[in-house]
DNA sequence: TAAAAAACGCAACCCATTTGCGTTTAGTTT
DNA sequence: AAACTAAACGCAAATGGGTTGCGTTTTTTA
C-alpha cells in the first residue's frame, strides 16, 4: 500500500490536508486529472487557484507530470516511481487519449523509439500520442 | 507552381484577398503559422479573428493542419497534397518543435510505427512529437 | 509554543481565442 | 450587368483557462 504522507515528506511537500487528499486521488484511480476533474472529485469545495498551486508544485518536485490533452488543458498524471525525482523528469513512455471519454492514458508498457537525429536537427526529447478509442468507450 | 486561386476555390473556400494571400503565405515558406506571425507577415493590418475564421476554415476543408506548440498555442501547417480532403485529416507524420526559436517543423520523411493495437483500445491516429534544436539553432 | 515559512481563499488580472452584430465583399441568379 | 443571397470582415465585448497579489490560516522549524 501507499503512505500519502509520507510520500510528501519524502518529496519535501507540504503535509496539508488538501494535498494529502489530492495525492491520494492519483493514487486511487490511476487516470490523469484536469483541475475540473479534481474539483469534482471532492465533495468540498476547493479554490483552482490551490489546485494550479499545488499541481505546479507537485510537477516541480517530480510527483506527477503533465500529459497531452485533446483541448489543451493541464492535465496531469502519477510519475511511476524510480521515474522522476526533484527536478528531473525522465519519462519514456507515450500516451493515448481516448475520442469519447477525453481520458489520457499512460501507455507505461509502451517504449519511445530511440531517435537522436532527424535530418540535422539535435533531438533532446521525443512525445508519443496515439487518439482512438479507450476499452470503455469502444463498446 | 502553385496557384492559389485555383486550390481555394478546389477546396470550395471563397477567393477573398486576405485568404488568398493567407494560404499564398503557407506556400510560399513551407513552415507553421501562429496567429500572431501570420500577423507579423502581412504588411496591412488583419483583424485576429479574421485570422482565427480563416484557419479553422481552411482545416476543417483539409488544407491545413494543427501542429504541437510548446506554449499551447494554435499553430498551423500546410497539408502536403493528396493527404487530406474536406472533412478527413490523414496524417502520419511528425512533428519538431526547436526550444530556441519555438518554430514547429514537419517531418514528412519520417514513418510512423504501425500501431494498431494497445492494451485493447482502438488507435485512430498517431502522433509524434521531438523537442530539440533544429538547424538554424544548433549553431 | 513562538517565530518563520508555506498554503490557502478571494478577487483581480492576463491573454489567447471566440462570439455577436452591423457593414462590406464575393458568389449566384435573372 | 443589376439585384439578391451568402459568406467574410472589422470591431468591441465576452469567454475561459490559467496566474498573481495580498491578507489570513496552517504547517514547519527552532
Amino acid at each position: 500500500m501507499y503512505d500519502c504522507k509520507s510520500i510528501l515528506s519524502k518529496h519535501g511537500i507540504s503535509k496539508t490536508e488538501f494535498r494529502t487528499e489530492l495525492l491520494n486521488l492519483f493514487y486511487k484511480s490511476k487516470t490523469s486529472f484536469s483541475v475540473d476533474s479534481i474539483l469534482e472529485s471532492f465533495v468540498h469545495s476547493v479554490n483552482k487557484a490551490t489546485i494550479y498551486r499545488a499541481l505546479d508544485h507537485f510537477e516541480s518536485k517530480g510527483l506527477i507530470h503533465k500529459v497531452p490533452d485533446r483541448n489543451g488543458l493541464k492535465k496531469y498524471a502519477l510519475c511511476s516511481s524510480n521515474e522522476c525525482s526533484i527536478g528531473s523528469h525522465n519519462h519514456k513512455h507515450g500516451h493515448f487519449i481516448c475520442f469519447s471519454c477525453n481520458q489520457t492514458f499512460c501507455l507505461d508498457d509502451m517504449k519511445m523509439p530511440e531517435i537522436t537525429c532527424i535530418k540535422g536537427f539535435y533531438v533532446k526529447e521525443i512525445n508519443f500520442t496515439a487518439e482512438g478509442y479507450c476499452k470503455d468507450c469502444i463498446k
